[in-house]
DNA sequence: CTCTATTCCGTAAACGTTTACGACGATAGC
DNA sequence: GCTATCGTCGTAAACGTTTACGGAATAGAG
């Protein structure tokens, strides 16, 4: 099953039947021809370990994700995201390969491990913080890296995000236009970038618009359908509550949802919602179905992995070796949730 | 970086600082102290490659998931469950990794490269069908395998599974005992084994309680939103529809709910509908709340994780070597989706 | 026929570990 | 003082690849 069983099988040196399968072109045709063959009669790959330990390269991508994904964040947008990076890698002969965190051990450690165990020829990171140390960590030994998400300098790593600046305009835009003045906006955990730029845009939107920002109406809560719920029942006990809610995440609207309900009140007719999460299946089956953003996750994903490719100094000539940095774009789908008119 | 330098830096042989790390007995205390000591400040960690070629394991269970899972199943239940595997795994040193299927290739050229190429000391299955040939390609080569999911005829590999036939009867009982008396199932694709016996239990207990078989009302759709809303829109379009929906999948209820709701009906009042899907935040926000049923998934990765490491040669004195195959019991979380008395 | 260039292939070293084996000094038993 | 035991450590081989180097055979040019 090794490569000297393959050679003698084959009455052939080992160089040789590596080459071969290597495609190096210092190798007869017909020989080519008998080898491969071979390896695919007999089953033969060559072994990963072996292979690394010679040429230092593991043709692996690797993507921390912390373990309590699933309780808080959006794993249909990973799930999208890692099928696209996926596709594109492959293309390469990489693969990718999701690492989860075991609880206790933390990101940065996790990382390092990956790192100094040569587990993985890059890295894929996604939920970055404000201040994550992971970045400096991986640029300090010149590991290469991209992420999802840029971070707060914009740093000097490959990076794809949103526009959520064009969000918010567009949030607010639209509802302003209903005739909405109380707008509230739900954030999550104040520690990530995108948090941060969603409030800096939303004073910013609400000021452009002559509205008054009320603090009232801004409130963390987590991401989550929970964190939704108990955000609205925050909401609906004010002297003036809001008429208008911008949700970051659609899960936290399916607990805003709920809380409605249990209020007798009805989105898009009572009170209006608005997510500005990417849309999801579940958002236009949601009743009424929910206004939020267009982005096609998969391209993004492949466009993600090729800022990491170009990144990497194996593949850097294929692709100018640039450093990718993109904001990507997005479009308002309108639905029932939020379109209503106020008197 | 490498063990030669550390070793070098500290005036001892390799062979010495390779036992010290790997707590080998016949290493003085004090010399111990100072290679790990000096292994910290230095940052070594051995490499992966080296250490795999030489002992030939790798310290790696790898989970392959098809792509397309965001799309058409529940991406919640396998975060949990892979939680409680990794967490279980880890406390053995060792990583689980989910390889994602790039389109195309199929599920078992994959498996095939993983355990060609030594990519992972052991596998983890889940999405097995009825007649998976990755199972006769992992036990034809004695490569140790778990599967979430008993396959057709029970294998003799490990596997957790859940009590779908409990679950089947609860559910019934329920709705009968609620007056029901024209029940319907939606199934999904028929090549996996969760569906054939959920058919299977269906008829049984519909006989058992002396309601008649309708082939109108099992209908196959897709475990989706989309698939649920085909269904539910095909069941009210018949002459007699029914007047409670069993769904296997959560995702499906939302697709349902929303064609309910289209129609101006209200789950819970005008029909009921039970999901025997495993409980998940978003059930019990539904507007009304979902009845479905209630498992702790992380506990069920955690053993699914041990019955692999019975079947792994290293561990499996420490586990008794017994072939752990496993059905794990349920509860119904009754709600309001389908609480009601039938007049 | 000789010289050179080309094509193809075999040899062996190297990658970073782990571990069987043997060696050394010290201690203990007689 | 000789041998046996024990604790500790160094030496070197081995894992499965890839690849630099050199060699043999062939072909082409003069």
């Amino acid at each position: 099953m090794g490569i000297k069983e393959l050679a003698r099988h084959l009455n052939i040196s080992i160089g040789t039947v590596s080459r071969a399968l290597n495609g190096h072109p210092e190798v007869n045709a017909e020989t080519r021809k008998r080898v491969l063959e071979a390896a695919a009669a007999l089953g033969y790959a060559p072994d990963q370990a072996g292979r690394s330990l010679r040429q230092g390269t593991l043709n692996v991508v690797a993507l921390p994700l912390s373990t309590d994904l699933s309780s808080k964040t959006d794993t249909m947008f990973f799930m999208e995201l890692s099928r696209g990076i996926q596709d594109r890698l492959s293309e390469h002969g990489l693969d990718l390969v999701i690492h989860l965190n075991k609880p206790g051990l933390d990101m940065l450690d996790r990382v390092k491990r990956i790192v100094e165990r040569r587990q993985a020829d890059a890295l894929i990171l996604a939920e970055t913080r404000d201040d994550d140390p992971r970045l400096d960590y991986l640029a300090g030994r010149s590991f290469p890296f991209a992420t999802m998400g840029r971070s707060w300098s914009g740093g000097s790593h490959p990076w794809m995000d949103l526009d959520f600046d064009f969000a918010m305009r567009a949030a607010v835009d639209r509802l302003a236009g209903f005739g909405h003045r109380r707008i509230a906006l739900v954030t999550g955990d104040p520690g990530y970038m995108l948090d941060t730029m969603l409030r800096d845009a939303y004073r910013r939107e609400l000021t452009g618009h002559a509205l008054a920002v009320d603090e009232e109406l801004m409130i963390k809560a987590d991401t989550h359908e929970e964190g939704g719920y108990q955000a609205m029942t925050r909401f609906l006990a004010l002297d003036a509550p809001p008429t208008a809610v911008i949700f970051p995440h659609y899960r936290a609207v399916v607990g805003a949802y709920s809380c409605l309900a249990e209020a007798g009140l009805q989105p898009g007719r009572d009170i209006a919602i608005l997510s500005c999460s990417a849309d999801t299946t579940i958002a236009q089956f949601m009743a009424p179905p929910l206004t939020c953003f267009r982005i096609d996750l998969y391209s993004l994903g492949r466009r993600l992995a090729e800022a990491l490719l170009a990144a990497m100094p194996r593949f850097a000539e294929s692709y100018g070796g640039a450093l990718v940095q993109e904001v990507w774009p997005w479009e308002l789908v309108g639905r029932d949730s939020d379109g209503f008119l106020l008197r």
